[in-house]
RNA sequence: GGAGGGAUGGCCGAGUGGACGAAGGCGGCUGCCUUGAAAGCAGCUGUGGGCUUACGCUCACCGGGGGUUCGAAUCCCUCUCCCUCCGCCA
């Protein structure tokens, strides 16, 4: 949710934001309609509720039982006029939220113009994509020739975009998300684990819905989200609550699988891992000022940065274009590693300064520290990172040519002395 | 699943249908006192919205939603969460 006040003062700039992204404007125009209508007709009742906020008050002072009689069907007539305009008011109210939450946060200046994939802009990059001397195999031949990830079983007992892994396979996934957490603990970020099942309020909140309805699992008898990502519930952690400034930067990990339907891209990437109904991540998540946030912003992608270096992953940096840069956000950085089967270029993490968008839907707010009014702070999020392209990345670019798989060497603590996984 | 009890400001805690945005206490802030601090004394101390150039005016909020009433923290309904007991269960 953007500030109301930018409708009211400076509309041109919202609506420019959202040409910029590709989208129509015209909801802007609706909510400046609306927010006047809402306004008057809140004047309107308001003026009401005060007349007879008095004259109850009146009646209990006077004695006189005709007198009071009197002012109690005049009361009574003050009530029937405000019920009727209260709807009137609600209606307004309700159409107004309606509007605002489909109109995205304005992109930063510096968010390159455009809507296509193309218009990303490569910021740097990092490693060299390994060269073979045979065929490098994709990760769906790779993985069920190593028992490791198993398609057919995985259709069988959930359905298409499902697979299991096994053996190595399994431990390896876990060894990642292990070092993953570790490595953002030292780099000062505290470890969460979450419930992966959130309410309504708090799927809103974070600002996946309403736009994301159609790519989300719910408990339709509990009314029930399954999360589709832990920045989710990272970001209802402290949904409601008055933050002191000193607490400020506060920085959160956690691990989480996540969950979607992916009814939008039916279709695409079906094959392999690289896009599933069901995936698991660690993410990165910070709350701070204003003042701060564009530096945080590149410190945590940064921090994203020394997993793909830990991992030996090549990858590149990308500015994301506006079109390409999600509602909530201000400015979103994607890093794509290489995938050497597949051959090409893999988003495993979008890292983005959200401003106060989330903070405002989810009233978070903080105590400045010379006191004065509360702010909304800042809330920042980044994959660090996405497992299956993590995953299968990392198997494609350490095959050998008979088929083995080299393991990075910072998951040996957790590999139980294995060091390659071979057919067996 | 069954039976009870509870939810009030940053925290604790009182609350009779009109005096309640809410006693009292703690905490916090300011002033006096003091060489400084503590103690003591006095005052201040919630959030959001709308109107207004402004001083200011006004509305809403006592877990959420709805209702009764001229008027609701207070009465009724409902939901959520927490606690106690019984049952069931990984």
């Amino acid at each position: 949710m953007i500030d109301i006040n930018l409708i009211r003062e400076t509309p041109e700039l919202v609506r420019a934001g959202m040409r910029k992204r590709g989208m129509d404007s015209s909801p802007v125009d609706e909510a400046v309609r609306l927010d006047e209508q809402w306004r008057a007709a809140l004047v309107e009742v308001e003026t009401l509720k005060a007349e007879r906020n008095k004259g109850s008050k009146e009646v209990g002072q006077t004695k006189d039982p005709a007198e009071r009689q009197k002012k109690i069907d005049a009361m009574k007539a003050v009530g029937d006029q405000i019920a009727a305009l209260e709807a009137k008011v609600r209606e307004h109210e309700d159409a107004l939220n309606a509007v605002m939450s489909v109109i995205p946060n304005i992109p930063q200046d510096r968010v390159p113009e455009g809507v296509r994939d193309e218009d990303n802009i490569e910021i740097r990059r990092w490693g060299e994509p390994p060269k073979f001397d045979f065929e490098p195999k994709t990760h769906w031949d790779l993985g069920p020739e190593l028992g490791i990830i198993d398609f057919e079983r995985g259709a069988k007992i959930s359905g298409s975009r499902f697979y299991v892994l096994s053996g190595a396979g399994a431990r390896l996934q876990r060894a990642i998300i292990a070092w993953f957490l570790d490595l953002h603990i030292r780099q000062g970020y505290t470890e969460h684990y979450t419930p992966f099942v959130v309410k309504e309020e708090t799927v809103y909140g974070a600002g996946q819905l309403p736009k994301f309805r159609d790519n989300l699992y719910k408990d339709h008898e509990e009314d029930l989200y399954l999360l589709p990502t832990s920045e989710v519930s990272l970001t209802g952690l402290h949904m409601d609550e008055i933050l002191e400034e000193n607490q400020l930067p506060l920085y959160y990990t956690a691990y989480s699988p996540c969950f979607r339907r992916e009814k939008m891209s039916a279709g695409r990437d079906v094959r392999g891992i690289k896009r599933g109904h069901q995936f698991d991540k660690v993410e990165m998540y910070k709350y701070c000022t204003p003042e701060t946030s564009d530096e945080e912003l590149e410190k945590m992608v940064n921090d994203a940065e020394e997993t793909c270096k830990g991992l030996n992953l090549p990858y590149r940096v990308l500015l994301k274009c506006a079109g390409d840069t999600s509602e909530a956000a201000m400015v979103s950085y994607d890093i794509e590693i290489w995938g050497a089967g597949v051959n090409e270029w893999l988003e495993v993490s979008s890292i983005s300064n959200v401003g106060d968008f989330q903070a405002r839907r989810a009233r978070i707010r903080y105590r400045p520290e010379g006191g004065g009014a509360l702010r909304f702070p800042h809330t920042l999020n980044g994959s660090g990172l996405g497992m299956p392209r993590v995953f299968l990345s990392v198997i494609e670019n350490n095959q050998r040519a008979d088929g083995s798989v080299v393991i990075p060497e910072v998951l040996h603590p957790w590999m139980g002395g294995l060091t390659v996984i071979e057919k067996r």
